[in-house]
DNA sequence: TATGAATGAGCCTTCATTCAT
DNA sequence: TATGAATGAAGGCTCATTCAT
């Protein structure tokens, strides 16, 4: 990794954080000057201006996120077990994998009528989140796991929902507890279809 | 209603739209003096300073989408149809009923970490919403329409996010399919909770 | 003449020897916060943003040195000695009229490439003084006191030529023996053609 | 040629057009980064600062200009002849010689008050321009081709700002039209002027 | 109450330049 | 010599807000 990649580097994970935090627009570029304790044109020695950060910072949560679900997954060896791990990824959305809770809802919500890039950043991301819920679910109907009648297409795109529904209610309220009795219901549902 | 609660309105009803669009710190005082055409001091002959506005405007959100929901609902007769009812207000996220979409996932998302007036102001009403749909359902249960071992609390909780969840997707996809499928899977979940 | 319009003159007449002076491009617009000791946001009050500002005192330096010409003019009675005025007019460029010197040179050369908006009201400045000049030699051959054969297209335009490339030279060289020629050569030319 | 006085010519003839084109003060050092497709660092081997470039790229202008009349003069054997060849040099300030137009008006005038390294260098080519405009009479004179009355120094004085007053115009416009009376009208007095 | 000029902190960004590599 | 990352002052401009009218 040369300087520049190391000072890049440096300038996205810690200005991910805040962005995730705060919004992208809630977020100065002194702000970010402030935590990565760069004098004032380095910035932009790394990124054309803060669109062109914020786009950076969005690909690099897709990053961790994707990441942390893969490794998450990977430790379960049943499809049933993914599901379930998929689902505790999620069950703390008051002290969420990353500062600022899930980026899919933080940039998702404030990009919608704002930033196209970032919105299909996010939806692409939302894509491969689905795409893998409901592979875990055919794999699982494949080998016997699932019963061979349960509608994955349907079931994934609820599961997901939920749980973003879920981490939006808990961090709202501030308390975990509603995301507790979403991930109990969907758990049940994914047992009930067990095989 | 004097001249002053008239002006006081008009910017609150011109003001709510940008904010649940770009956001309140993407929403400058200059933006709302636009849309409503005002003088530079008046903003501030109603409103203490953009904070006191956009609480104001959150409240707005609040009584707007409140009154929306218990008109529809008012229309049902039956539990099940307010359910249905309650369902069939937010299918439509791309084209939604207040500009910008969702103000529980906008302003919720926006301020769950930088501004807890406006998070308890969403919470609160989420606790509404909650327990408005609770209340539908045992009011089902006690008359007969549903099935007294239905679990309200639970699905109440689980309505609600999974609505939320899948206005936060459609919006970030820029079409209604995945409301679709999570309308039909909550209503075909209702029926059969009927008795 | 509003608070607003004084502050806008006051900007204007302090910007003027500046841009004048240093050029457009080489003016900031602290320079002018600090002659004018306004506050930053203040300029922007009163012009949309730099260029606006420019425009304004180019405007501003056409029409003070419209009116010199006009001044200076009048004084004479005659044709002839309208002429003469104008060439007295630009006799002293290193202690000009307006600080900086000829704005038709400074703005006009800085602006050929650069902003087309300055280039036009230059130009239609030119010709102007280029219509004057012609208007008077023509009022004075209608009158009998120049010769009815001068070519008073030709002189106007050639005129004009010399006493701007003698402020140029006068300028760049620091001292006035270049234009004290040029103003020999013209008067002389003048009165060549009296009638 | 050394690579190091290649690269050194390199920049000062990429630069040479944006100076003359864009002014000192409007040209950065990233322009001039942008069209020699140099590293950061490399201007300053080469050059102390962006004044140290400026001067080069003045002299520059001087010596291309110079060595562009000299070339048009040596061409044409009679004083009549360089004279005309001299004037027909600038017939086409529109599409001039050098990108951006003449250096002496461009740098002259924007330097007049602000640098005066580049005002004196100017001058002196101003000087030289002046003397050989006037040693070309002298010659003429002492060859036979002009009248012994003519005043040398006087028209060598006002041809020189003619012309340069005609292509500030001319450039002003944006045409030449202006430029062709003036030539008409300086050939006809060199011709008046033939023994 | 309403106005809009004024404020000055702060915004994002570019500037000329330096310096470690 | 050449590189390009780093610097921090300064650039133009917008911000939320105040205040005299």
């Amino acid at each position: 990794m040369t300087k520049a990649e190391r000072t890049r580097e440096l300038i996205i994970t810690k200005a991910a954080p805040l962005f995730n935090t705060k919004g992208v627009a809630g977020t100065s570029m002194s702000d970010i000057l402030e935590v990565t304790k760069l004098a004032k044109g380095s910035l932009y020695v790394h990124f054309e201006d803060k669109e062109d950060l914020a786009h950076a910072v969005v690909d690099y949560h897709i990053e961790r996120l994707g990441k942390a679900i893969e490794t998450a997954l990977g430790k379960a060896a049943s499809a049933q077990g993914k599901l379930l791990a998929y689902i505790d990824l999620f069950m703390d959305p008051v002290n969420p994998l990353l500062a600022g809770g899930c980026p899919m809802l933080n940039f998702g919500m404030e990009s919608d009528d704002t930033d196209q890039v970032i919105r299909k950043k996010i939806c692409s991301f939302m894509d491969t989140g689905l795409k893998l819920i409901y592979s875990i679910i055919k794999s699982g109907k494949d080998n016997g796991e699932f019963k061979a009648d349960w509608d994955g297409k349907e079931f994934s795109i609820r599961m997901f929902a939920t749980i973003e529904g879920g981490i939006m209610m808990s961090r709202i309220a501030g308390d975990n507890k509603t995301m507790k009795v979403i991930a109990r219901g969907l758990k049940k549902e994914i047992e009930d279809h067990s095989a």
